[in-house]
DNA sequence: ACGTTGACCTATA
DNA sequence: GTATAGGCCAACG
């Protein structure tokens, strides 16, 4: 589809752009985009991502809390959990320990 | 076009 | 420190 659905479209990039060990977060992802206060808007963009080609790793989106809120819009909870443990990230109590040490900053990195 | 929703964030009690 | 309320922007029905 070469119709980009706006917003949409720059959060499937930005999250693609996440590198493997590293989490982002809604808030900083909506801040990147020009829209500060929408990181629902983010979330949302990562719910239709199923429909989405080639797909999103929202498993390495959490939110400010690196709370993996989004866990249970996937298959099984325990998926999203599971992907970044390989990633070789440590989950603890649905959230992401070192939060701050693998979090990924698109207005930083990029 | 209006109202509701949505994987959030911030503030106040 | 925890709980509840409101606000934010954009898409969906």
């Amino acid at each position: 589809m070469i119709k980009d659905t706006s917003f949409f479209e720059k959060v499937y990039e930005v999250v693609r752009k996440i590198p493997g060990g590293r989490v982002s977060t809604y808030g900083h992802i909506a801040d990147y985009l020009g829209s500060k206060g929408a990181a629902r808007m983010v979330g949302w963009a990562m719910n239709v991502s199923h429909h989405t080609d080639p797909p999103v790793p929202a498993h390495r989106v959490v939110n400010r809390n690196g709370l993996l809120t989004g866990k249970i819009h996937f298959r099984t909870e325990d998926m999203m959990q599971k992907l970044l443990e390989n990633e070789g990230l440590t989950i603890c109590d649905d959230t992401v320990m070192n939060f701050e040490e693998v979090l990924w900053d698109p207005l930083k990195e990029l």
